[in-house]
DNA sequence: CATTAGCACTCAAGATGTGCGAGTGCTAAC
DNA sequence: GTTAGCACTCGCACATCTTGAGTGCTAATG
């Protein structure tokens, strides 16, 4: 455990490099008004703290930096109860008056969240392998093209356009659609393939004509593909942040973040609440420089997503931290909303 | 107009600096096989290059780099009549390897294009403004929530989740639907809100109970938001290159690729056919040190799309010229294809 | 008369050197 | 225990120097 003194100027240099990305002297911290202590005596502190590997020096007669571990103690200990501030509440009412679709709703809640904290955010959409289907259409657009259109019990759609088999009888259309909808009925999507390549599959050589020819239409519309939707905001924010000066860096997190996969990843949590990686604690090599803050959001219907900000180490912490509690209690209550409203 | 002696020199320095990005020197090009000339005689013909404001030089002793001039006589002039290359053909094959969804086919062209080019493509989809209303579903996920999906005689599928009002009125509600898909049948999208706010309006104050709530959450549905979607692939790729070594570029770049208003004004192109903007032929100051390669495409239905490529100037303009050529033929007869097939 | 060799000149870029300032650790005095 | 003072350490900014690639001009050449 940390005296007061200690963890004063713990704080107090953490606080000064995350605002100004520049190591920390005794010079300036004997000038803070809440240390009344000499250079001189702050230094002989700082060097405790070096040897608990809270502080690094850049070089033998540099300021200090915060370590890795410094941010980790300064996160877990230093930053207290969370309040509730002007930049939340504008949050909050943004959303509420942009509730129109859902991935709007998320899409606008990244834009937001980056514009607030000038990092980059990433939020995972709900799992769709619980979804279950709840009804399947065609709509005929023209003698030989037509949409299908998957309905979740989640309000998800999916939907694909499909060539029509010429000569395919209008019946046997109607037929199938049926049988689709009675037979596939609630069936977790992640399951609707091998649904369709055993049981409907059966089902269509009895009732359908041109059965083999209308399966392999219909495999293509319930390939299943996207298992998480990703959502980015503020990608460019990162640029400004003076660590990212390095080309090599921007390149690799941009690639990165160009693969939905490694992002879906990163972001998986089997805990919930927030949960704090501080640069190499991440195992992605891409950000192992920087740190990501995460919160899950759930939707009522038992499907979560997880909310992330990725910025330096020298990250807002706190700020970031308050604010993504909230946001993450707004949307899960938003959503909430929806279902249950009157 | 040049002589034959000036052409293969112009030619000669810009495919060298096309691969090097570096100043093509005298010595360097009295090496090279085709040009039987001293130093000497070179660096008089370069001076003459110079003149005309084909060639320009870094700094007073360098060695010279073509003027965007020397680029656009380049592309009008020494590029000969394209050649189908291996690269096309990789290209048509793994199109046709994956046609699904209008959408996915628009992303793999983006993403092989960037790959075999190393630049970046952004591809604009068809136009929606000139699509019309065929078909409008509302289905019910919950007791109080539903999914209204507006399809368009392109095939495209738009949708949102809306709440139902408590107590609406099942009746209603299909009278309601009925009136919908009898008078905006083939209605453009783009008027779907103000027949809404006229003729609707007045139709559903005749006959439904709660028309004005229900007014209210229609006129969500039918919002229009997305003039035209944007896809971009390879957005990394352009990293690699030397000349974008410095941030800022790479800030400017990329917050303009987040705004797609601004792309797609970017890539908006009344002529057909191919357009290479060459440095500040582009009026947008984010890619004036670029260059953009367009070509449209169409799809049948009398809309048409933009396929651009975007790369330092000093880019490979034979090679991406003959890609998009066959490509955006390619993608035309593809979705032609979608339709017309059997 | 076009071509070429030779030479003086230019300039960017990398290497080397210098001074400055911010910061440290240690020691001795309060 | 705290502080003032001092010698020491580096990084950084700046100036200086060297090198080499490249040019333009001029005079010689076929």
């Amino acid at each position: 455990m940390l005296t007061d003194r200690q963890l004063i100027i713990l704080q107090t240099i953490i606080d000064n490099f995350i605002q100004t990305a520049t190591p920390v002297g005794s010079r300036v911290l004997s000038k803070n008004e809440k240390i009344s202590l000499s250079a001189a005596t702050i230094r002989n502190v700082m060097a405790d703290l070096e040897d608990l590997g809270l502080l690094e020096k850049t070089h033998s007669s540099s300021g200090r930096i915060p370590s890795e571990k410094g941010y980790r103690y300064y996160v877990d200990h230093v930053i207290g109860p969370s309040i509730k501030n002007k930049e939340v509440d504008l949050l909050t009412h943004m959303i509420e008056d942009n509730i129109y679709e859902y991935e709007q709703i998320v899409q606008t809640s990244a834009d937001l969240l980056s514009k607030l904290t000038n990092y980059t955010t990433i939020i995972l959409g709900p799992d769709v392998i619980k979804a279950r289907l709840k009804q399947i259409q065609f709509i005929t657009i023209s003698p030989q093209l037509a949409v299908a259109i998957l309905v979740t019990n989640t309000g998800h759609v999916e939907h694909r356009s499909v060539t029509i088999p010429s000569g395919l009888n209008v019946n046997d259309l109607e037929k199938l659609v049926n049988i689709l909808n009675e037979k596939l009925f609630n069936v977790p999507i992640i399951h609707l393939e091998k649904m369709l390549e055993t049981e409907i599959y059966n089902l269509m050589k009895k009732h359908i004509n041109q059965y083999d020819q209308m399966y392999t239409y219909l495999k293509s519309v319930m390939r299943y593909e996207q298992p998480v939707k990703v959502f980015i905001g503020g990608q460019t924010n990162l640029l400004t942040q003076p660590e990212f000066r390095d080309i090599e860096k921007v390149y690799s997190l941009y690639t990165m973040m160009e693969n939905e996969e490694k992002i879906a990843k990163l972001l998986e949590s089997p805990s919930s609440g927030i949960k704090v990686t501080i640069g190499n604690e991440n195992e992605n090599d891409a950000i192992n420089h920087l740190s990501l803050i995460t919160s899950s959001y759930n939707l009522g219907l038992n499907q979560m997503g997880t909310i992330g900000l990725l910025g330096p180490t020298r990250m807002e912490y706190k700020k970031v931290i308050t604010l993504l509690k909230s946001l993450s209690n707004e949307l899960s209550q938003l959503l909430r909303q929806a279902e249950d409203k009157e």
